[in-house]
DNA sequence: TATGAATGAGTATTCATTCAT
DNA sequence: AATGAATGAATACTCATTCAT
């Protein structure tokens, strides 16, 4: 993807991330790349595409540096679940107020073949976590459950950190995932 | 809230939860309601206040049913929470696909007293959550934590079911419900 | 005329005059009568009759006291003028901000015969006060001079009078119809 | 200013003339461009704008004829009177039905600001020609009177003459200057 | 690579008006 | 005498998009 393009995506996404996807105008995207509506069709065909290139390129920045917990991963599961976490923690809060869309919203405006390669990727990165916990159970080192169902709890757990973390606050980012990681492995009950 | 209102409001969030605020229009709504955008007018000064009503309102059904848990109540933390749990989600997938923006969207969109509103309920809301964390810790069924990052990520996990729960599914709510109790308390960690 | 048309005349000639025709609305008017839209349409039948009504009946009163100066009045025609000028200041300046559309606009709303009918009183209005110039040349009271001419102008001075005077100020509405008097007459010129 | 702009601002003009600011419609306007509503907001941001550019530039056009007739002019204050109503009868006139809000209407419509600047415009206007008036006073050329009043009077003859003046009419727009000169300066009253 | 002009469809909202109550 | 609900047409204005330059 050419400079120009990719620093087009980035400016309109931190717009649909403010105004959502029909509130933020070509106009707006344009303003915030410093030159006129027009221009940006020099680079894109339509608004929708802006949208998916910031999805699927997002989505699979992510997903690139979490294939490698695959079924040969050599870590327990459990410290496995502690780099994933850790991991997509980062992408969402350092890609600050851009990334937001990427799990909750936005996915309606994309034509049919641009929202199934987005879902296709999601999917994948349910299967990755998913399979983690399956591997964790099946090693014994987590009590019985439904890895589907964990995995989307901790991804809702992390997703949205970014409506209420802020980096003035007194936590870091790696304070979070920590938390998040321990939430998720020991719950709140007390050990005797 | 006269029925008619009430009515209109109903059918409006259903479309604010389809399409975005900005994406649902007034056209759109009034096709729902079986009349035209004109006569919405009638009801409602502006679009916005669509919006707030059904955050407004919907925000304050769900705390009604909560406050309950102050701290006079005379069940253990642990019960508490259960039933709180219980509560919000069957809150969240009963109201079914007009109650995500509750927690997510929307705010933006208001106007600044309108938003100060609906935020002072989503405070009241997370107090209550915490509060319960906080007095179990205290009494001591809880390990030591951050009763507010516990109440966020619980919230977290509760508001989002509503992207992926589908009634046609297995699990019911009481199900999902169980699960997020369960995960809550014990995480995955395997007991001896 | 009933009393509450009266009323609802009044209430909108202001409005009129404040926003102009389109400008004003059947809701602002409403307002200003304490009911809502729907109440005036039992009492005129569409926003038209209510410019009409209010155009007529200022007028009609204007010349109700103004037709005296015919061919048969004995006064003088200078005294005649001062009067008619003093006459239609007062008038203009008591129904404050309310009768300037009787000279300048409005017309154009109406339909063709309401238009025609406050173009004759017009004509009339006119027509007297061009008498009054004529009698005076024919008298040799003043000098030879194109009466329509004379009194184009010096309604001119009457009527916009209203855009500049204010009650606060220093002259009184006396002053007003004197100053314009004496300029009407002698003009500016120095007299040896 | 683009002539293309200018353009649209000259139509836009007109039909405020016909129609009043508020009765103009922006597809009105756009019809008389020959072109679609939307492209006029290519080269206006709102339809203020286009009432604030008319009422400026077609001041402005009149004062800069008319500001010579400052302290220094050489001529008799007679002399300057005759030439400043000549020139803004022609000015009024052979801007036909397009100037006339300039001295009457629209000012409510502008926002503040360009209200403000229209206004000290316009009593740059009032100012110049209250001066002439007031050294044909200290000159005695011209008897005792109120220059501001004066000043008034003579404006509001001129600005009206939009209302009566037709080109097919035997007046040609000198001889409306002469009669209103003559008017201002001797009045109606018989020399002997 | 960039833009100004153009547009058709759409935006929320307001309008005058009607009518049943 | 008064109103709430309803509406079709209009309002100013914005939209994404195109195209010639």
């Amino acid at each position: 993807m050419s400079p120009r393009r990719e620093q087009i995506v980035n400016k309109a996404s931190t717009i649909f991330w403010k105004k959502g996807y029909s509130g933020a105008s070509m106009r707006d995207i344009a303003k915030a790349c410093k030159c006129k509506p027009s221009n940006i069709y020099n680079f894109f065909h339509r608004k929708e595409e802006l949208l998916f290139e910031f999805l699927y390129t997002q989505n699979l920045r992510l997903l690139e540096r979490i294939r490698c917990f695959d079924e040969g991963h050599v870590a327990k599961p459990s410290e496995q679940l502690r780099e994933f976490i850790h991991i997509h923690i980062k992408h969402v809060l350092n890609y600050q107020k851009t990334s937001r869309s990427l799990f909750d919203t936005g996915l309606e405006r994309l034509s049919r073949s641009n929202r199934e390669k987005v879902i296709y990727l999601r999917d994948e990165y349910d299967q990755i976590l998913a399979g983690i916990i399956q591997r964790g159970v099946e090693e014994q080192e987590f009590s019985e459950t439904s890895p589907r169902m964990a995995a989307r709890n901790i991804a809702s757990m992390i997703t949205r950190t970014i409506i209420w973390y802020s980096p003035k606050g007194q936590m870091t980012m790696d304070d979070v995932a920590d938390y998040i990681f321990h939430f998720s492995v020991s719950g709140l009950q007390r050990r005797k």
